[in-house]
DNA sequence: CGCTGTTTTGAAGGATTTCAATCGATGTGG
DNA sequence: CCACATCGATTGAAATCCTTCAAAACAGCG
């Protein structure tokens, strides 16, 4: 059951919301109940409608929460990276899994079991606390990307799920090189609403205004601070000074 | 502070997710603590961005939760009628209130402010389970319907709106007569993520069909299982059987 | 080197939005 | 009680964004 991480994942871990505000004694405690997890590229922490039994916190690689349309479209509802905390909501309830969870590469985390979670917030209320502002946020995360796909236009929610992942600290984010993300148009496209062919095209169309560098299932932002002009709608795609 | 409910309101009292698995007394306990909070038509219970203060259960009316965005179009994130609770998970946390409530209909719900709620948590657990519980089922029910906008076209989403508000039972629900919708064409656009226009033809198909009648701001359902066919896309837009 | 899976690009089509005009119902004040 | 103003609903026509389908280029891997 024990487990002993390496300094690299214990950085991982102490950025988890979850950990916040806990000693290093707690921590300790609090990793000795845990399990390690490992699951290869395209192998599953979880499947949609499995009993939930187990919490997760990834310690390496990226996972997505997707879930699968009765016409077998996938929809992806979350990316995640080392330090995100995966099914916070469903273990503290007894409902099923409502996603699958898939390692997007390689994928390391520690679980914690439904009764250890329950007994180790009884131990530090702090869990607790932390596990219900979890909650709020990605309630309030998800009605965003709700109001976002209701109301905005293609372009603008590609850019937006790529300012998260990139201000998330998905992918390869070394300190002078520039952001790159390590997913196919075919990711963006489902975690966006829309088809792979119009990612394509719009990932092609930032190329040439050299905002990305586009490749083979990844992405490398030169210019994020244009990304996210488009993501706030801050480019004028009509003259903002008109002529009388 | 205390207040006495009518039975009617009793009734809508008990069909509370949050209150189940309470005795008589507990409740009336609980209900002592609320206070009775009125607003009319096209007023707020509260405003988006403000500290999130109050949990209420609805007596009566219907209050819609919406999200305004950036360039003042409004997102109804839900639509609630007597019985459902408003807030549940933001009082549990610290956080703002990410929507604002507005009263569609003449309204009156209890409120019970943040300390209340926790001190009646500790005096009765299963509230708290409850909550967590709620909380669940909000975020699965939030989820499904960010997959639906996802992946499906308006008139399924229209019709799926339609069937859930008339299964949650929103709207007079008389025991003969066929179920009645009350609210405008604009509602039913922001609740699915389409215009007004989209949705008035999508009505008036309907009407022309005989599964509907539709009125100034009310809908009545005739045809509640043809709604729901199109909303389980079993309509066939393409001959099953094709020919050889 | 050939295979497989990803990406690109074009052209056609469709679903939905947008805009404008009209109609109908509701409520109000003279 | 009617005339008028207001608000919601309807409908048509044009525009547009996006999807769909098909074909080909491209990269990585055994």
């Amino acid at each position: 059951m024990a487990y002993k991480p390496t300094d690299q994942e214990l950085h991982s871990i102490r950025r988890a919301t979850i950990f916040q505000g806990l000693t290093d004694a707690q921590l300790q405690i609090i990793l000795q109940a845990a399990r390690l997890v490992q699951v290869e590229r395209h192998g599953f922490f979880f499947h949609q409608g499995e009993p939930a039994s187990t919490f997760y916190v990834i310690l390496q690689g990226n996972v997505r929460l997707a879930q699968l349309t009765p016409e077998g479209r996938q929809v992806i509802m979350h990316y995640f990276g080392p330090g995100s905390e995966i099914a916070v909501i469903v273990v503290l309830s007894k409902a099923d899994y409502p996603v699958s969870a898939e390692a997007a590469s390689d994928a390391a985390a520690l679980g914690w079991d439904q009764q250890t979670v329950f007994s180790l917030m009884e131990q530090f209320p702090r869990l607790a606390i932390n596990g219900l502002e979890m909650v709020a946020g990605r309630f309030w995360e998800l009605q965003n990307r709700y109001r976002e796909l209701a109301t905005e236009r293609v372009e603008q929610r590609v850019a937006r799920a790529v300012v998260r992942l990139v201000q998330q600290g998905n992918g390869q984010n070394g300190r002078s090189t520039p952001p790159l993300l390590t997913l196919s148009r075919q990711d963006l496209a489902e975690m966006t609403g829309t088809t792979l062919f119009t990612v394509s095209r719009i990932c092609s169309s930032w190329e040439q205004r050299g905002f990305v560098e586009a490749g083979r299932e990844q992405l490398i932002i030169h210019q994020l601070d244009h990304i996210i002009a488009i993501a706030d709608d801050l480019q004028p795609h009509a003259p903002t000074t008109a002529e009388p």
